[in-house]
DNA sequence: TTAACGTATGATCATACATTCATGTAAAAG
DNA sequence: CTTTTACATGAATGTATGATCATACGTTAA
């Protein structure tokens, strides 16, 4: 055991108020998870290019069809992407710029650390 | 199978760039990995009021020390947090703005969805 | 030196998740 | 109407990973 108390009490009120909202950091946490897998990771940097139908998806990111759906199912749920229909075509697109916001951040430090 | 092919070819070139360094891809993934578990978020979330040791942030969490030893590894692992010692304490803090930003963004995302 | 404290880490286990296969649905072609 | 094409989805399976427990390490105090 630690006996140890807050080095700054007030810290601990201001943490407590950040974490306030335990259902937007599950949320949060769930945005994440959504482009933590390079194969759907993969996915979403392609639809940045623009929109595409699942078999453009599948070509370019060189996944079965069927792998594709499931990711793009994941997508769909987290709100990160919408879709039409066009015929026997669904086409894809980021839903908005948040995504491409967080992959260029994401990018930056990627490269920052590789260098 | 299908037989379809790219609706806008040049589009494939463009998705083929996008995607030309499958390295700085994993690292992005990693980075979104690391996020995506909520107690680690917790975590993080609670770094943004500043620098602390391990057990403030456990008692902030209410992790036990060992789980938020065992995220702080990952967390290092990426370079999001720095550290250093002091005495027996060890002081976490976010190792730049990227962490943040990508927090900012997620936030908005997840609020905007849920109304 | 011994003990206590703060932190780190390896092992285990239970769960989550990505992939694959098979199949289902819906639209268009024949 | 049958077949083909494009996409979606349920089930099964292997792997990854978070939580916990036990313990080890480094520092400070007694």
């Amino acid at each position: 055991m630690t006996k140890y108390q807050f080095v700054n009490p007030k810290q601990s009120e201001l943490i407590a108020e950040a974490l306030s909202s335990p259902e937007v950091t599950v949320r949060m946490a769930n945005i994440f998870k959504v482009l933590c897998d390079p194969s759907r990771l993969k996915i979403v940097i392609a639809l940045q290019v623009g929109e595409l139908c699942v078999n453009d998806l599948a070509k370019a990111t060189e996944f079965s069809q069927s792998s594709v759906s499931h990711h793009l199912k994941s997508l769909r749920d987290l709100n990160l992407v919408r879709y039409r229909r066009e015929g026997k075509l669904t086409f894809y697109a980021l839903a908005d710029n948040h995504v491409s916001a967080l992959l260029a951040v994401a990018r930056d430090h990627a490269r920052e650390v590789i260098g």
